[in-house]
RNA sequence: GCGCCCGUAGCUCAGCUGGAUAGAGCAACGGACUUCUAAUCCGUAGGUCGCGUGUUCGAAUCGCGCCGGGCGCGCCA
């Protein structure tokens, strides 16, 4: 529709400016929004207000000339000049049926994009060090990452999920100790647990576990190697339940990639070298600095420590080397908000290498709160004791926990409170739309017993004309919006604006539900509005899939 | 001290790539079920958009300066 009017605004421009109306036929960029007030409209362009410069004529004197320039149409009841030069739409009802056909047929496609012209892009998002389990914040980072890609997928764009495996460094020697330390204390309980390992139960039950398969033969093997086998044995454990946990929530990766496999194969070393010869590495205190200075970082980084030992962000200079280098366009990493005095050094890293600022994103989340009945949950990483993402799905539920995660902007703080995401209510946002896409399941049941519809899914419609409710032309209205919000969630890669828009959704439909039956006597208007909810039960379940959250047919 | 993010109704937050009269939920108060699911709806009340200043025809939205809060400033990951 929005399309539409561009077009209509166009050729009249041109037809102003040959009649001698207007200097210019030139158009600058211009906006045609959705009205905040019925008074102002079903659609609204600012073209006369923008175009005040080109035109060299006040806003009002240009809108004027380019609305009497338009030629008659069917869609139109109406088009007024307001306020400082707003041209105003007022559209027919019947300008509104066809969005409701479109829905029907689209099906799982209405809503979907071409924007992203099949761009390659990958999200990169979770990559918790397998050295424990997913805790409340990597299940924020795991909705969003997921969501944003979804999307993204839907707005046109050729997405790949991954999930970075850190199975290299210290702190896999580290979880190796914690876990060879326990294994040890089976033992001789007198031994001393150190101050910097892992201090959580599941590090007692991997040395349980691994002392039922690999035997007590092991106590006996010297400590270096013996550390070693615990570390690996403990990722692969470790790994194995976060991706259950991740398949729970409903997150699936195309892929995961290991850290350790950038050094297997030379990458690291060799990118290394390749800075060197370019002089974006140099070497001081013993230890091989990247130049992060040359583009706009603070200081130099070390990626060689004086030790002969890479830091992690050599690695992450490889890493995402290599991600380009697998044909992506665009790479979007999702972050906890702490990490991000880390953005500018690996920023720097990917425009030293050839990359365009535009196609490098970090998108920070922030931290969760997590409450019971309004009091902070006590948790101690210190301590070991931590709230996992898995005791959380088993608790609430994914598809409540996953919603509420999404709900708010990531940049924003975000208060989870376990017995809110319980609550079957209208505390409860999740229950409020799912139960939009229920309550309609329930009403074509009912219609297909009584025969007004031989089958649930209707994909063409009929007697539209009988829908005169104000409700239900805002239905349709909303309806239509869905594309535009999925390609503005897509480009600012925010997916609470799908949140908002399906609270938007449910909420009319709800108000329209308790005013008006959607069957009675009339046939023909039953049909034509059973429809109507057809189509918001699609889209409803379109919106929710995006945030992977599910659309159940009975509640 | 420097850098990034946040500051909107009593509370939690939308709105921010500039548009007209700033929205929602919760909490408060008053109503609606012999009806397709009341996990719902309708109504009332609630505001110096942190403060100041600049740009603009137009600023919650953009710039600058303050104030308040969070986070980060390792040859850690």
């Amino acid at each position: 529709m929005k399309h539409t009017i561009k077009e209509i605004l166009k050729t009249a421009v041109q037809k102003a400016h040959e009649n001698g109306l207007l200097v210019s036929a030139d158009i600058p960029p211009m906006d045609i929004e959705t009205p905040k007030h019925a008074a102002q409209g079903d659609l609204s362009s600012n073209i006369a207000m923008v175009s005040a410069a080109i035109q060299k004529t006040a806003p009002r004197k240009i809108a004027e000339a380019i609305v009497s320039c338009i030629d008659d149409a069917p869609v139109f009841e109406r088009i007024e000049i307001a306020g400082p030069g707003f041209i105003n739409f007022f559209l027919t009802r019947q300008a509104w049926y066809p969005v409701v056909e479109d829905v029907l047929k689209q099906d799982e496609r209405y809503g979907a994009s071409t924007m992203g012209n099949n761009e390659k892009v990958q999200v990169e998002f979770v990559s918790a060090n397998p050295t424990g389990p997913l805790h409340v914040g990597h299940g924020r980072g795991a909705a969003v990452g997921d969501s944003v890609g979804n999307i993204l997928r839907f707005a046109g764009f050729d997405v790949q999920k991954e999930y970075y495996i850190n199975d290299s460094g210290r702190q896999i020697r580290t979880l190796g100790t914690s876990v060879w330390t326990r294994l040890q204390q089976t033992r001789d309980d007198s031994i001393e647990f150190p101050e910097d390992c892992y201090k959580g139960d599941y590090v007692r039950e991997i040395a349980d576990r691994m002392l039922k398969e690999k035997g007590e033969e092991l106590l006996d093997t010297p400590e270096d190697d013996a550390i070693l086998v615990c570390a690996r044995f403990a990722v692969d454990i470790i790994l194995e339940g976060i991706r259950q946990d991740l398949k729970d929530f409903g997150v699936e990766f195309d892929q995961w990639f290991s850290e350790q496999s950038l050094y297997d194969s030379g990458m690291v070393s060799e990118v290394i070298e390749e800075f060197k010869n370019k002089d974006l590495i140099f070497e001081k205190d013993g230890a091989f600095w990247f130049r992060t200075e040359n583009f706009g970082d603070e200081k130099n980084r070390v990626v060689v420590r004086n030790n002969g030992l890479t830091t992690y962000f050599a690695s992450d200079i490889a890493y995402h080397i290599e991600k380009y280098s697998r044909g992506f366009d665009r790479v979007i990493d999702v972050w906890g908000a702490d990490h991000h005095g880390y953005i500018k050094r690996l920023r720097s890293s990917i425009e030293a290498s050839g990359r365009k600022k535009e196609q490098f994103d970090v998108i920070l989340v922030r931290l969760v709160n997590l409450l019971r009945g309004g009091e902070p949950v006590q948790m101690s990483t210190r301590a070991g004791e931590f709230v996992t993402l898995s005791d959380i799905i088993k608790e609430v539920g994914s598809d409540a926990a996953r919603f509420m995660f999404l709900s708010r902007s990531y940049d924003s703080g975000l208060d989870f409170d376990l017995e809110l995401a319980k609550k079957k209510n209208s505390d409860n946002p999740v229950y409020y739309v799912q139960y939009v896409h229920a309550r309609i399941s329930g009403i074509l049941e009912k219609a297909k017993e009584a025969g007004i519809i031989s089958d649930v899914d209707i994909r063409e419609t009929k007697h539209m004309d009988t829908l005169v409710e104000p409700e239900e032309i805002g239905l349709i209205k909303i309806l239509s919006l869905f594309t535009e919000n999925v390609e503005k969630s897509a480009s600012t890669l925010h997916p609470n604006v799908i949140f908002t828009y399906l609270m938007n959704l449910a909420s009319a439909f709800h108000a329209y539900y308790n005013k008006h039956k959607v069957i009675t006597e009339d046939q023909s208007l039953s049909f034509a509005r059973l429809c109507l909810v057809l189509a918001v039960k699609k889209v409803i379940r379109n919106g929710l899939t995006l945030l992977g959250v599910s659309a159940p047919e009975r509640m």
